[in-house]
DNA sequence: TCATCTTTGACTAATATTGACTATTATTAT
DNA sequence: ATAATAATAGTCAATATTAGTCAAAGATGA
């Protein structure tokens, strides 16, 4: 059985909140709390499984009444969205999120499966094959790009 | 049955579990110690006999609940035709001969329109970008072998 | 004997967890 | 109003927990 970490356990969790609503708010002390772990591994679940790539917009605030908050968006319904996702991932991007945008346009709709697992084949560490790491993310980039934009015009 | 040697039991036992199972999950570590090997070992039982040619697909995480997971996936009937494409592609192939096989292969239905579109956006010339043509090449016949060996299976 | 396959372990890479310290915002006291 | 304090969240680096790579050494078999 997967999901053996407790990181995984908290994005499923949160997850599960956002399959109902349109976003999710939380105090950072409270899902601590609730998992037992410190405070700060709630910013790292957030960092590593709801970025923007993944297809999440998060806002907070500090001091009294302060909050976390987590918001799913479609990465190419809104060009706003397309445009500042292209913008991060610039000239650059690692399998891991790449994996993530792909993924994200799955669950979106944008792309079936078998789409999807054609991309990631593409994008793929082992297919690329270039020694040195920086190339291989910036070619990684391109053809994401090149695929964005092509599903942009598109739909 | 004769030499029995160890790497050959742990792929007895985890095809024995596959047998019921469409899949197996490991951690690594435990494996090795279940049959008194080291680690590494594990990686090499997996290289040399869960390939995607023997129709097993491999997946792994590191860090904290770090897992392998393996997956037997049906290797469609027409693979040869896949795999005299391999050959005849080799480690190079120019935009328009890959433009050609792609055409070929939405022709023969194995690719639809779609599909075939984001593959050409991905192995495009001004996609990939490198100023050296011998690598663009090379990145080409990567991903349309990365790509043509996906299609050796249904997932 | 030679080539290939197996076994081993040192080193590397990726991911997760923790906690000390910092930054921001709200509330309370003066 | 302003300053002090409380109540949040953020950052970062150290450590822990996995898996991956690679090459040397050992075993096997033609």
């Amino acid at each position: 059985m997967q999901s053996q970490n407790i990181s995984d356990i908290i994005e499923k969790y949160l997850k599960s909140i956002l399959a109902d609503a349109e976003h999710v708010e939380i105090r950072r002390s409270e899902i601590a709390d609730l998992f037992n772990v410190v405070p700060s591994q709630i910013n790292y679940v957030i960092k590593t499984r709801f970025t923007i790539q993944n297809g999440y917009l998060v806002e907070s605030k500090r001091g009294g009444g302060g909050y976390i908050r987590i918001e799913k968006v479609n990465l190419v319904d809104d060009a706003d969205v397309l445009d500042t996702l292209i913008q991060v991932i610039g000239d650059s991007i690692t399998q891991r999120d790449a994996y993530a945008v792909v993924q994200s346009l799955y669950e979106d709709d944008v792309l079936n499966r078998r789409e999807a697992q054609l991309i990631l084949v593409a994008i793929d560490r082992s297919t690329l094959d270039v020694a040195d790491r920086s190339l291989e993310n910036s070619l990684r980039a391109r053809i994401i790009i090149g695929i964005l934009n092509h599903l942009r015009y598109e739909s």
